[in-house]
DNA sequence: GCCGTTTTCGGCCCGACTGTTTTCAGTCG
């Protein structure tokens, strides 16, 4: 059973205790314990079997029995017997915006909603209303919002963080070039470089507050506004996207950057944290929670962000760390990564030409690589099975080490090509080129294209086959996934970083914004377990040779520094680096 | 239901907004 699938379990029993009216902090320690298991980077059906659920923060004695009679019988027990008490149904109710346990526990109750179909009759029957405490908008709004309802697990709201970025910067420069505005910053999800953002929150400060609303506003990109006002303005971009623009005084602009920053998980941890020590935080301020006899509280605010960790006693946290996944504790003892750069990164190890499907020629591409600073670049066009008549057979990738052999005799002082491939994995781990015609290579990358269903443990053998063929360097986009499009293939993990750190085979942080494969969460343990990270673009065009801005993401939210990625090294120390290096030293007489 | 540099019991973030009702509960991010 997939991590999801465990964690959609423990949330629909929270709902179902929450109906029942159970304790709300009862019901926050289920939504906490599946958000835990959804993070997982490692199967949680494993740790189950290891006996090790425990290990998971906000999994204790409980719940590891519930998750337990989940993966050995296919239910929980407390769940079925809440499901007999209520309509199973009922917990999609609480899918509608605004409409909560206890407001759908009543309408049970009171009106007889059992599900989305009967609440919609009893709004538009107008029998909502009767209930005290629900009025005639309640009804109205009721059944605006099930028109807009998406459908289950659809992920429309989300978007893909390339597609927001862009118009989070123009908006951005509209505004600070409007005479009224001061300091203007992007916050929430896109300023910690997440995969995915539902919308867009900048704040600003102005001299005319009203005159900066409005101009938002009016901007070109925007088709719906809201009302705007001192405080700032709420509008709809004509691709459907919500952006929120917060007006601060200057004096607040950090408190104000910190909270809309989040994430609501690192927020949470914060303010429990400034508590212990007598201070209470939002984005208006710290506020002294004990005052000193007779004095009122003090409330100290910040013009810059790290003014307000400073007052908690702590060194300023990198936003892409801001996740709750231990940043605050290691702020504490002082042991914060250092967070690899984009200027850090001297070459990339995947990309693509006019020989298999990229859209531009090796010139092009090595001539955009070596304008970008790099000091090597890897040309990795398909392989020989790789179909859709964009493979590349034996014969062909020979003239292309040729070819390369020769741009590189005229190639500019301190930038070389290396001849690569990207090879296909067959469903065995067995590679679509003879190993003599690999040894030509400077560079291998095998990723898996094909026979993507077929069992994890399967998956598992399949790729390890691979990692452990002497001629490949590294494995391309090891999960398969593609964000808000289709689920990673099922594949151990940490079982794979176990044998890429054994066998010196790198992993690659792929920075296709639809890919950011592998994520950070398995990008982090693979580091842990000795795994050398390759960041890369798999660009299929020069245009997209600057997605590695989404790999570097990646690998700071996955708390990486330089060192621990391959290709921020020189030529001279990267080389060495790669498995055949060592395969090439032994041969030589 | 979880958890421990005040705790194995008694805590468990913060404020805005909404709709309803005149002081607040519920919901949300």
């Amino acid at each position: 059973m997939r991590n999801a699938e465990i964690a959609a379990a423990l949330r629909e029993l929270g709902i179902l205790y929450e109906l029942d009216g159970a304790d709300r902090f009862r019901v926050l320690a289920y939504k906490e314990a599946a958000r835990t298991i959804q993070d997982s980077p490692v199967s949680v059906e494993q740790l189950a079997r290891e006996d090790r659920l425990q290990e998971l923060p906000g999994v204790g004695k409980t719940l590891a029995v519930k998750v337990v009679a989940l993966l050995e019988t296919g239910e929980i027990p407390a769940a079925e017997k809440l499901k007999a008490k209520f309509p199973p149904t009922l917990v999609e109710v609480t899918r509608v915006p605004g409409l909560g346990a206890k407001k759908v526990r009543r309408l049970h109750d009171e009106v007889g909603v059992t599900d989305l179909e009967s609440l919609r009759d009893a709004a538009e029957q107008q029998r909502i209303r009767e209930l005290k405490g629900f009025g005639a908008k309640v009804e109205e709004r009721v059944l605006a919002e099930l028109e807009a309802l998406p459908d289950e697990g659809e992920e429309s709201e989300r978007r893909l963080l390339s597609q927001v970025l862009p118009v989070a910067e123009e908006l951005k420069a509209a505004i600070e070039s409007h005479p009224a505005a001061g300091r203007v910053e992007v916050t929430g999800s896109a300023r910690r470089w997440a995969e995915t953002c539902k919308d867009i929150d900048i704040i600003a400060t102005s001299d005319d507050p009203g005159a900066l609303a409005k101009a938002v506003a009016e901007h070109p990109l925007v088709a719906q506004a809201g009302s705007a006002g001192e405080k700032g303005t709420s509008v709809v971009t004509h691709a459907g996207l919500k952006v929120d623009l917060r007006i601060t005084p200057a004096r607040t602009f950090g408190n104000l950057l910190q909270h809309f920053t989040g994430s609501m998980e690192h927020n949470v941890e914060l303010r429990e944290r400034a508590l212990k020590r007598g201070l209470s935080v939002s984005e208006h301020g710290v506020t002294e929670t004990e005052p000193k006899k007779g004095k009122k509280a003090r409330v100290h605010t910040c013009e810059d962000e790290a003014g307000v960790y400073e007052l908690l006693g702590l060194p300023w946290i990198e936003p892409e760390l801001r996740e709750g996944r231990g940043e605050i504790e290691a702020a504490q003892s002082g042991e914060l990564p250092e967070l690899v750069t984009l200027g850090d990164i001297r070459g990339d190890l995947h990309s693509h030409t006019t020989l298999s499907d990229g859209r531009n020629t090796l010139d092009e591409m090595a001539e955009a690589a070596r304008r970008r600073g790099y000091a090597y670049f890897a040309i990795t066009d398909h392989s020989a099975s790789h179909g859709f008549g964009d493979h590349v057979d034996a014969k062909a990738l020979a003239k292309r080490i040729g070819e390369i052999a020769k741009w590189n005799e005229s190639a500019p002082k301190g930038f070389r090509l290396l001849a690569g491939s990207e090879v296909n994995i067959g469903t065995k781990g067995e590679l679509d080129y003879p190993d003599e015609l690999l040894a030509e290579l400077d560079w291998v990358v095998a990723s898996v294209h094909t026979s993507f269903r077929i069992s994890a443990t399967a998956m598992t053998e399949r790729v390890i086959e691979a990692i452990e063929h002497p001629l490949v360097d590294c494995i391309g986009h090891l999960t398969g996934r593609l964000l808000l499009r289709r689920e990673p293939y099922g594949v151990d993990v940490e079982r794979v970083a176990g044998a890429a750190a054994a066998t010196g085979t790198m992993i690659e942080i792929n920075g296709n914004p639809n890919r950011r494969d592998i994520n950070e969460r398995h990008a982090r343990l693979a580091a842990e377990a000795g795994v050398m990270i390759a960041c890369n673009t798999d660009a299929h065009g020069v245009d997209t040779l600057e997605n590695m801005q989404y790999a570097v993401a990646t690998a700071r939210r996955a708390w990486l520094n330089a060192r621990q990625i391959a290709n921020t090294r020189p030529w001279r120390s990267f080389a060495p680096l790669r498995k055949r290096h060592g395969l090439a030293r032994a041969k030589a007489p």
